[in-house]
RNA sequence: CGGGACAUAGCGCAGUUUGGUAGCGCACCUGCCUUGGGAGCAGGGGGUCGCAGGUUCGAAUCCUGCUGUCCCGACCA
């Protein structure tokens, strides 16, 4: 390709509506074009690096027997109403009416359009198992669309679906992903983790594993451990309970706290450390009524607070609800004598105490006692309280030892590309997706599904591959693999050079720009730096007169001489070497 | 959805306080000149100042409403 010819509208400055470093670079370079928010007109350069994602996807899914398949964008609402997601999806889902008023969405997933199609196609265990796949754009209508490519309302996503007949099927479904995922994001040239995450709402019956990007501009907090495999979503992260020594039980006593709230307050106004105190969050759910314990100096996990009630909702209380529970302001309660109900507007509304494993091994603690300005010295569990139900609700962090192997814990920031789930029975038994197995009994299917981002792996290739001068891509994903400059377009011999040289880079299959504008050399570095190249061949006076050209590295920063009639063969090796060093 | 900010040429911005009919840099077009890290000179094209009302002889500027965009939070397969 000629870069005179080449729609890559490069920009000298960044607009002012990017923040993230992916978001600034891929505007800057001429990748993308925002259309609305959250919404991306994706030019030359972008669709090739997406095509490169695209095509890698593509391989290792076939590789596991995946079949592509293209499934509809616009979905009939009725689907939608059997699994019950039409109401439960909310205002994140698209949704259209055709000319007759009939409703349709914009699928933001597809397990009930790929659902439907396979209890139509599929009734016998000799089908089984099935992969079927797609690569496709996703709308949602997100309540703040932001960072650019990461988190848009139309964005491109391989969706995998499997089905099996039972759950020892669905186990080497699941691993055949997990494997091709990780070969995936390998051979995208990416440094990344899989962790542990937490389900979420899409439930399921079995694990599921998130596969982060590293990259400090990530909005996930993982853990993880370098002594072990262990890595995990913090959300997900098991915390291990320190248990603290155990001490003579004392009299429980009330002290005298005058507006002394916080934590940190408590503990230098009483001179006694965050760790013998017991902190108690007051939430409201649709069950009633929860509160919380955890040590004074942990953080409260509300994902596994909420997944141990089992509850939609999970808020705070507001502060008169924990006026009227506790009988005193916001900031002295606890769970000594702590109401079993409580009348909220009329209504009896039950209270459940949960305490955090470390909680109930707290000798002699500081808690509030339900009395404004006053607190509880020498809470003893057992004797002054006894919570509902002891687990692990607390959040873990870097530091503390390893669940696993008791090392210490490390963390990062991700970027989630991709997910992988064990769905269970939940689609096939709402839609009923059923087969008949070898005894002639009718069986739900068990599906996973799993999910790349490939628009968002395109930015999170960039937040871990850039320095000031622009993006610098992984061979593997690159637009292009070389560009050839010609230092001035106006000197004859260095314009056959540079023609010569780029003919034998496309005869050897190699993807080369040839930038043949009629611009100053600085102009056409800045460029080949913003956007990216991985190879830059550079034809100047200086070299020309020893036959020999710069070959310069963008990784490595590093400029080498080559002879003029062998450097597109050796070019052709290194990048040829480097797509192999990736797979 | 709560809080905050912004909206003037493709991009970055000034002009708004104090109303007088729009400007700078970059980009773009023509010519000359130049060619090793975003050159220089000369000439040129491009904007119903987000939209709709209102005040006024006159509105980018003042008032009201709306829309869009970005940031923080809440939310999120």
């Amino acid at each position: 390709m000629k870069a005179s010819q080449l729609l890559s509208p490069t920009l000298r400055e960044t607009p002012a509506e990017a923040e993230v470093i992916s978001h600034q670079l891929l505007l800057r370079a001429g990748f993308i074009r925002k259309s609305a928010a959250g919404v991306y007109t994706y030019l030359p350069l972008a669709q090739r690096v997406l095509k490169k994602i695209s095509d890698i996807v593509r391989q290792e899914m076939d590789r596991e027997d995946g079949q592509e398949i293209t499934l509809p964008i616009i979905q009939p609402a009725e689907l939608w109403q059997e699994s019950g997601r039409w109401n439960v999806y909310g205002d994140e889902l698209f949704r259209l009416k055709d000319r007759h008023g009939r409703d349709f969405a914009l699928g933001p997933t597809h397990e009930e359009i790929i659902t439907d199609i396979v209890r139509g196609e599929v009734h016998s265990y000799k089908q089984l198992p099935l992969l079927l796949y797609q690569i496709a754009n996703k709308y949602r209508d997100e309540r703040r669309p932001r960072f650019g490519l990461m988190r848009g309302r139309e964005f491109i996503m391989k969706d995998l679906y499997s089905f099996d007949r039972d759950e020892e099927g669905l186990a080497v479904s699941y691993k055949k992903m997990y494997d091709a995922y990780s070969r995936i994001f390998t051979r995208c040239g990416l440094k990344f983790r899989p962790v542990e995450a937490d389900a979420g709402a899409i439930g399921g019956t079995g694990g599921t594993h998130e596969f982060m990007v590293i990259a400090d501009s990530g909005e996930a907090d993982i853990v993880y451990c370098d002594a072990c495999d262990y890595a995990a979503n913090v959300e997900k992260a098991e915390a291990k309970a320190s248990i603290g020594a155990k001490e003579t039980a004392l009299e429980l006593e009330d002290v005298s706290t005058p507006a002394v709230k916080t934590i940190d307050e408590l503990a230098s106004f009483l001179g006694v450390s965050p760790e013998k105190m017991i902190k108690t969050l007051v939430y409201r759910t649709e069950k009633g009524l929860v509160a919380a314990l955890v040590r004074g100096d942990r953080q409260l996990n509300e994902i596994k607070l909420q997944n141990l009630v089992d509850t939609v909702q999970l808020h705070l209380a507001d502060d008169e609800t924990v006026r009227l529970l506790t009988g005193a302001a916001v900031g002295f309660a606890g769970p000594v004598y702590l109401p079993k109900s409580v009348c909220v507007q009329g209504e009896e509304i039950t209270v459940k105490i949960i305490a955090d494993e470390e909680v109930i091994h707290i000798s002699n603690a500081v808690t509030g006692a339900n009395k404004t300005d006053f607190h509880f010295r020498n809470v003893n569990h057992g004797r002054d309280f006894t919570p509902d139900q002891v687990a692990d609700i607390r959040l873990a962090e870097p530091g503390e030892p390893c669940p696993r192997c008791d090392a210490a814990l490390k963390s990062a920031r991700g970027i989630e590309v991709g997910q992988v789930f064990k769905l269970g029975t939940k689609y096939s038994k709402a839609l009923g997706a059923n087969f008949l197995d070898e005894n002639g009994k009718s069986r739900e299917m068990v599906m996973g599904c799993y999910g790349i981002g490939v628009s968002r792996t395109m930015a999170a290739a960039v937040e871990q591959n850039y320095d000031e001068n622009g993006i610098i891509w992984p061979v593997s994903i690159a637009p292009y693999h070389v560009v050839v400059v010609p230092v001035s377009s106006k000197d004859e011999e260095q314009v056959k050079a540079a023609e010569k040289i780029y003919q034998e880079l496309k005869d050897l299959g190699v993807e080369a720009v040839l930038d043949d504008r009629n611009e100053r050399p600085g102009v056409k570095f800045k460029d080949a730096d913003l956007i990216g190249y991985p190879v830059r061949i550079t034809i100047g006076p200086k070299t020309l007169a020893e036959n020999k050209v710069e070959v310069f590295v963008r990784q490595q920063g590093q400029t080498t001489l080559e002879a003029i009639d062998s450097v597109a063969q050796g070019v052709a090796g290194l990048i040829n070497q480097e797509v192999a060093c990736l797979s």
